[in-house]
RNA sequence: GGUGCGAUACCCAAGUGGCCUAAGGGGGCGGUCUGCAAAACCGCUUUUCAUCGGUUCGAAUCCGAUUCGCACCUCCA
């Protein structure tokens, strides 16, 4: 299994710390609003690298935190918390909008075919491990106390920014911001706030430091350490979170436990809309229901996301979504009519297994979807394979792939209609084979005012519901 | 101002020194089948990889310049 890792820049082998065995941590949603497709495609990203890394031999421990104690909005570490602002704006208390969008969340992964993580970590359950983790860092000399924050020193340890190969001396922090005056050094970030600009929190806790609420970085810290370890294999988040969270939360984890921390560092690419990239913060953004109410189906989305590399750039359009639903239902349709072909399930012959190690092989080259997606058609129009070989084959890729190939409808058992669409389409064959074809044509119209496309298969007439 | 990344045929998108006269999908067109359609199947849409120059026996792939686009340095997947 090969994968890219930012820390390094490069394809490397994949090494576990335990053999067989993967800790995984990917950072999750926050939860004051609903997930945008962007968000969704890191999600589906590291789901397909789960999935590979268990095809590869491994067992996966993978786990996830939901940010419900809200990141911060606005200028620098003082902004408003998107939560409370949320819930200012709908009238809801933040819990009732933290349980209300995490719900939403695990909705669109379910309908995604995502499988969901082994630990599923909120952080307002785990503020106390959050505590120890500052108090660890306090001891060590890492931390100092301004303006009633506690913040963490960069200049304490001596890598900071590695990850991101931020070379500090060119940073112009404070370019595009104000820079806290509390800070000693401007990308030096809080680790704990008592004190904010914004009064009325209503998720605040007791601390050492005084009441108040955790940093945006150390939850992740905290949850990561405390579910994986102090040394764990990969962490996963979109490409954004490299230069500012990924990099503190490296510089928190290993200033505490004093070694490396993660060793893969593996991060997706954005969706673009148009020229730019799908934001939260900009307003508009597409979410999984409203392509669903648009008439797609949520498979068509995820195939559309793995006819690109997840380290690339992939421009969402609803003309490419088209092309990915075409493709999809007739994928789908290819495996209806495998099904119904297919004799008996038993080890795929040679030619089958061909494809399947081509398959494999795509996959675990550092993920790649596009080409394994390719052999998977081929593999269909291959005329030299027998259709329980092929169904075989597409059941063995579609473990990864997660379009749910096994639920298509074998024709054999479709009964698409209702009892009087089906009468109406028995109808329809008895005035074909009278030459009655006016007739027929008008039933055929009729049904397809009812919802059903008319396919006069070698095996007779079936109904097929229009999307 | 700094730092990354990208530009591939009608569209989306793989490929990163010879197996590339560029995978796969979509769309369009033509054909087979059909009473006609739809579906299915077959063929075409492809000497071409932003532009210019260089390295090499050989470049979409490496190097340099140019143009355009995106992202990050603020929360963001």
């Amino acid at each position: 299994m090969k994968l890219y890792n930012t820390m390094t820049r490069r394809i490397e082998e994949f090494v576990p710390i335990v053999p067989a065995h993967v800790s995984m941590y990917c950072c999750g949603p926050t939860v004051y609003n609903y997930a945008h497709i962007g968000n969704l495609r890191t999600y589906i990203f590291e789901d397909i690298l789960k999935r590979t890394l268990e095809r590869a031999g491994y067992t996966v421990r993978h786990v996830m935190n939901i940010t419900d104690v809200g990141h911060l909005t606005g200028d620098g570490d003082d902004g408003e918390d998107k939560m409370e602002k949320s819930a200012r704006e709908t009238g809801k208390s933040v819990w009732d909008i933290a349980a209300f969008y995490t719900k939403a969340f695990f909705r669109d992964e379910e309908a995604l075919n995502i499988i969901r993580p082994d630990v599923v970590c909120k952080a307002t359950d785990h503020i106390q491990d959050m505590i120890a983790l500052i108090k660890r860092l306090e001891d060590g000399g890492h931390t100092y106390t301004s303006g009633g924050n506690v913040y963490f020193s960069i200049d304490s340890i001596p890598d900071y920014g590695k990850l991101a190969r931020l070379n500090l001396s060119d940073l112009k922090s404070g370019a595009r911001i104000e820079v806290d005056s509390n800070k000693k050094n401007p990308k030096d970030f809080v680790l704990w706030f008592t004190n904010s600009k914004f009064q009325g929190q209503a998720m605040t806790w007791d601390s050492p430091w005084g009441v108040g609420y955790p940093g945006w970085h150390i939850e992740c810290s905290a949850m990561s350490m405390k579910y994986l370890g102090e040394h764990f294999d990969i962490h996963c988040g979109g490409i954004d979170a490299i230069p500012v969270h990924h990099t503190n939360e490296i510089a928190q984890s290993e200033a505490a436990t004093g070694k490396t921390w993660v060793n893969y560092w593996c991060h997706g690419e954005f969706l673009l809309m148009g020229n730019a990239k799908m934001s939260k913060s900009s307003g508009s953004f597409v979410t999984l229901p409203v392509l669903e109410e648009a008439g797609y189906n949520a498979l068509d989305y995820r195939y559309f996301c793995l006819t690109g590399h997840y380290r690339s750039q992939l421009r969402f359009s609803y003309e490419a979504l088209d092309a990915a639903r075409s493709a999809r239902q007739s994928l789908m349709e290819k495996i209806s009519a495998l099904k119904s072909e297919a004799t008996e399930s038993k080890d795929p012959g040679e030619g089958a297994k061909a494809y399947m190690t081509a398959f494999d092989e795509a996959m675990e080259n550092d993920l790649g979807a596009p080409q394994a997606l390719s052999v998977l058609w081929k593999m269909i129009k291959d005329s030299t394979l027998s259709s329980s070989d092929k169904l075989a084959a597409a059941y063995h890729m579609d473990a990864i792939l997660g379009l749910r190939l096994s639920e298509a409808e074998s024709r054999k058992e479709e009964t698409v209609g209702s009892a009087d669409d089906l009468r109406l389409l028995a109808e329809r064959t008895a005035a074909k084979k009278a030459k009655d074809f006016k007739r027929a044509d008008e039933i055929r119209d009729e049904l397809k005012k009812r919802g059903y496309n008319v396919k006069d298969t070698p095996s007779g007439a079936i109904l097929e519901r229009i999307v």
